[in-house]
DNA sequence: TAGTGGTCTAGACCACGGT
DNA sequence: CCGTGGTCTAGACCACTAA
């Protein structure tokens, strides 16, 4: 791993432990970086992985600070980790399991062919699973992958988890995610599978996600409960996307 | 304005101008570094403020290549300047008004506190609007600032853009957001204000937004309609945030 | 004014991709 | 193999904050 990772990563657990407390400043970069065996730049990177994940604050002049949840959004990114992610529900780890929907290999469509950068004879999966939380709907999911860049794709991985699969058996890194939020009125599927009714919102996320390396591997859309815990916690850099 | 941010504006707008054409490569960065007279460290914080743009990928070994609807993302996010924000809604520049549901100010919350950084004798603006887009109601906005940080603020600043006086009056520059972003049930208000119905969801957004220095100015949760174009497009590098 | 983070340089080495 | 981006160094100067 690139030791900036590395360090954001023991920052972080520190954060975590209350090592460093909530609204209690940093030490320097320059000691920090004394502290690491390393520049001051490799530093940076590592405190702006932070401020991404809204661990901390940073003010020329000032300082940086560890913010005022910081402790539990860092635990909450740690139980993701653990059970291979589920939005942030304050109720502990869960268990995870899915009912497998569809499952087919095709060719792909042209929306497919542009997010994820391939042509049209390279073929994908097209998968629909319902996925459970403590046994009970959570969200619906309609993934596109190219076979090429995840080989040999069973139903019994379906069934666990894609992505430990990825990253374990294998050995690829996820990397970024590009995503649309939106919310929409629940379709008959939705209201049958999540066991809801037309007057339950759902939240719908459409995402293109990334390998280390820049490889687009999934296109999909989830259709969640609203009222799933199923909040989302982002951080961007260029604000002004609403209005005002 | 820093130098990698120069360059990385110059970049987005050769890719609307489409000189640098969609699933095309970009120069290498040895060579954008020549052109603009810059060290290679530079180009490359240039090139990742693009990425988290979404505008363009980028592979070891590979290159970095202009992504397939990146032209289409400059073009929103440059109409999103012009206007001082809106969800991409595909339909030009749109006229944005006001009315002012209630404008107070008082001594924040706790919670109010922990987001704005700020202790309990700072007081704050207390601020509900409802927002039009071409004279048809779109969200309603509620928002608290620190009055200390944001001074002077007045009625008809409201029914403009806030956004618009902190940038050109105050001369502030606005920085990174924190987002929560959740499906809800219209409430009555919701239902009476953006006139829609009991069954047309909405989408709520709950964010923190800091100027350029780090420091918080803003507090705020906005109602959307959800067929409002209401579409947001993000992007981080933590993924693993939904199931899987 | 002293101390902080923000930015930048001009190199270097490495990991990876494609030939 | 060579060319690419990813990372890193050891400094330097500047912008800003706070006393």
């Amino acid at each position: 791993m690139a030791r900036f990772k590395e360090i954001a990563s023991h920052i972080r657990h520190l954060i975590e432990q209350g090592d460093y407390p909530e609204n209690s400043p940093l030490p320097r970069q320059a000691d920090l970086a004394k502290t690491y065996q390393t520049s001051r730049m490799t530093i940076q990177k590592a405190l702006e992985l932070l401020r991404y994940e809204g661990l901390i604050t940073s003010r020329q002049g000032s300082g940086s600070v560890v913010r005022q949840d910081a402790r539990n959004l860092a635990k909450v990114d740690g139980r993701i980790d653990e059970y291979n992610g589920l939005t942030a529900n304050n109720r502990g780890i869960a268990e995870v399991s899915s009912k497998i929907l569809h499952f087919d290999v095709r060719f792909p469509t042209n929306e497919e062919q542009a997010n994820l950068q391939i042509s049209d004879y390279q073929p994908v999966y097209d998968i629909a699973r319902l996925r459970f939380v403590d046994h009970e709907p959570h969200v619906l999911e309609y993934t596109i992958m190219p076979i090429h860049v995840i080989p040999n794709l069973k139903e019994e991985t379906l069934q666990q988890s894609i992505y430990d699969y990825i990253e374990n058996s294998l050995q690829l890194t996820i990397g970024v995610a590009t995503r649309r939020i939106r919310a929409d009125k629940p379709s008959a599927t939705d209201q049958a599978e999540l066991n809801c009714t037309a007057a339950d919102p759902i939240l719908e996320i459409e995402q293109v996600v990334y390998l280390d390396d820049g490889v687009p591997f999934e296109f999909s859309r989830s259709r969640n409960r609203y009222d799933n815990g199923d909040i989302l916690v982002v951080n961007m850099n260029r604000t002004r996307k609403t209005l005002d």
